[in-house]
DNA sequence: AGAAGGACCTGCACGC
DNA sequence: TGCGTGCAGGTCCTTC
């Protein structure tokens, strides 16, 4: 067991998706579920906050961390308010609780991270958050290039569900049904976050690989079949990311994040100009939606 | 309405 | 050594 008053950093060094973020969101559920907020702080840049600070510092005092899970590429903390008579958590409820009434979502854009950390070390640079809470900890929110963001959902109108789909318990139907008269690349279909979310750059670029379908191909002209096998692909490369980081983030604590996720080998993400694991072809890269593309020329078709 | 492209933002790699 | 430049990408916004 390692010290508790180390700073535990849920931490990423790939641009976090959805493997990342449950990762992340599985490892702050672990340490904080039942843990109350005491305060809340924000930093006064405002543009992370889709919820004005004040307004989200006087709904989170007070409130209990009843679970912390993913939905796309958002941390969901489910909030429900703290009773005086100490309850004491079960381990095995897996539905959200009925009296969550609140919950605060945590998107980490690009480099956001998460630290869960002892309330006397020094604040990192480019924090725009923390969450003091009645354990002594503080839940704090790290993020450099200041894409990540903050927001507070109400439950009157339903738990958050996110903005698409879910790519891991989508039925074969509803995926073909996704892409059916798109004129957008399947690249660019897989990146919109509406249609299917959690996927992003890397994994996009990895599953088309997998399903042997090039990148630049349009979503709509795809057949049934080849739409299945991307889907087959996606949901493989996506669990076995999740495997190959639960382990690692989940346990990680160090200062410096020099270890961090435990990242799984890219077969053409980042590897233009390499052979091909298939077949030796050079891996081209385009830059297709705005986004760097990586895939296999003779492979991909 | 759907699609496409730019803006946002900072750390880092690179070239001179 | 140090400076300037370009690149990376998730999401939002504007334009077509």
């Amino acid at each position: 067991m390692l010290p508790r008053q180390e700073p535990t950093i849920l931490y990423t060094q790939a641009v976090p998706e959805l493997p990342e973020v449950e990762t992340i969101a599985n490892g702050v559920d672990r340490r904080l579920r039942g843990d109350t907020i005491v305060s809340a702080w924000f930093s006064t840049y405002k543009e992370p906050f889709r919820t004005p600070p004040a307004e989200m510092a006087e709904s989170l005092a007070g409130l209990r961390i009843a679970r912390v899970y993913r939905v796309g590429k958002h941390i969901v903390v489910d909030l429900e308010r703290a009773r005086s008579g100490h309850r004491p958590s079960s381990p095995n409820r897996e539905a959200t609780p009925p009296d969550a009434q609140s919950q605060l979502l945590v998107h980490l854009g690009m480099t956001g991270r998460l630290l869960v950390s002892a309330a006397r070390l020094p604040l990192p640079p480019h924090t725009h958050a923390v969450l003091h809470l009645a354990s002594g900890r503080e839940l704090r929110f790290v993020d450099p290039r200041r894409f990540g963001r903050l927001a507070l959902h109400s439950v009157d109108a339903g738990l958050f569900t996110g903005p698409g789909r879910e790519p891991l318990t989508i039925s074969t139907d509803d995926f073909v049904a996704l892409f059916r008269g798109r004129k957008l690349s399947i690249k660019a279909a897989l990146l919109n976050q509406s249609l299917l979310h959690g996927v992003g750059n890397i994994y996009a670029d990895e599953s088309l690989f997998r399903a042997k379908i090039r990148p630049t191909r349009r979503a709509g002209r795809l057949p049934r079949p080849r739409l299945l096998r991307l889907r087959q692909a996606l949901q493989t490369v996506l669990k076995s990311a999740i495997r190959a980081g639960g382990s690692s983030v989940s346990d990680y604590v160090d200062a410096d994040g020099q270890a961090g996720f435990f990242q799984i080998q890219h077969r053409v993400y980042a590897r233009e100009g390499q052979p091909c694991l298939v077949c030796g072809t050079p891996i081209r890269r385009i830059v297709l939606a705005g986004r760097g593309t990586h895939f296999c020329p003779q492979c991909q078709t």
